[in-house]
DNA sequence: GAACAAATTGAACGAATGCTCATATTAAGT
DNA sequence: ACTTAATATGAGCATTCGTTCAATTTGTTC
């Protein structure tokens, strides 16, 4: 064991070759699964479909486990990327821009591999924080978005719950159009109704909720 | 093996102690989930904390796979069961009044066991069939409700679009509020505000979408 | 209360899985 | 060129898991 090892880390990949076996490793789970389900991803399988040897992935990984959770955050943070960068470059634009810069970048993030988020949420087992980080950082980037324009939003009288509404509407919505959309609804023309939807919350009129 | 007897099922509990062990097989999948996790849910110990041997177990479900899936069966059921009667017992009932009680229709379902639904959904395998049941059925509730009532809805221009927008914020949205509700958002004033979300996009203005 | 069917039991087995470790190979540092 | 650290290898071990089956108990039917 080196230096700095504890229980649950192992060796740090610092050459390139190295880091090239930890990313084969992770892509492989995904091959796997897409091809033959999460019951056949096994330790042994995964390093097969590598290229690489058993011994070469436990160098890296301390337990499956770790493997998932690996999975799990260079997915995340892709994703993430995204959002931040849609939320800087749009720091100074209007609401409905934003919260189409912020569609936009949802959308993309799922329709570049349909379906791989949804098999990594459904089949790969997580724990609540590799996920749910996600979460927190997509209601504070609508937080923000919402907080600056308040005066032209009658109908937000929370600024959590508003964040908390929204939020969850684009996740669902933009995740839901990438996999599950109506025959007859584009990708275009749902971007543009998920936004309008959004919209239509947060300037609705007192007598439209009631 | 019985006449009636394939490859996939097995005897069918037909006395009561048998519907009886079938049952305490599910709630034990639960129990099990609940306190330590997947990994600890293996066919030896469902039996065991069903209280009921392993031999038992394998006379009502040909596989591990068959008591996932019957568990899906019977918890969708369930939630099914509350919006359906929700759809009939509202057919004659205003627009807001039929979202608001399919609002409150799920969220009931999810806070009877809160948890239990994200367990379910996050933790044990299903087949696409299992759950894109209930997404058809609800796509199909709301796409019932909308089509009554498309005169006082100008903004309503595909139904199946309006339908796919409404029935996943419904989904996500009180999902979302049974479990991580902002701390300053009570149960009632998630309902109101679900709703809410919902009747502003129906009754939204080209204005306010554009 | 026999005769039959339904339901229950649990020890045991083959197969598969996660993971280790002693050894070999490749790159970095000097 | 030589030393040292980093990386790669894969046969094999201990364990566990899903499942079977022959035997037993309980309920039903007439």
């Amino acid at each position: 064991m080196t230096a700095s090892a504890t229980l649950r880390s192992r060796r740090r990949p610092v050459q390139r070759r190295a880091q090239q076996t930890v990313e084969a490793i992770l892509d492989a789970v995904i091959r796997i699964l897409k091809r033959d389900g999460f019951e056949a991803v096994t330790t042994n399988h995964i390093a097969e479909v590598a290229g690489v040897s058993i011994g070469s992935l436990y160098q890296y990984f301390p337990d499956k486990r770790a493997i998932f959770a690996a999975l799990h955050r260079r997915h995340v943070g892709e994703i993430d990327r995204g959002i931040q960068t849609a939320l800087i470059e749009n720091a100074a634009a209007s609401l409905e821009d934003l919260v189409r810069a912020l569609v936009d970048a949802m959308i993309d993030a799922h329709t570049s591999d349909p379906g791989l988020h949804e098999l990594l949420m459904t089949e790969v087992p997580h724990r609540a924080d590799d996920t749910q980080e996600f979460a927190v950082r997509l209601h504070g980037a609508f937080r923000l978005a919402i907080a600056a324009r308040t005066g032209e939003l009658m109908n937000v009288r929370d600024l959590d719950t508003a964040a908390f509404v929204v939020a969850h509407m684009v996740d669902a919505l933009c995740h839901g159009a990438a996999l599950r959309r109506p025959p007859n609804l584009g990708l275009a023309a749902a971007k543009r109704e998920i936004a309008n939807a959004v919209l239509a919350y947060l300037r609705a009129t007192p007598a439209q909720a009631a």
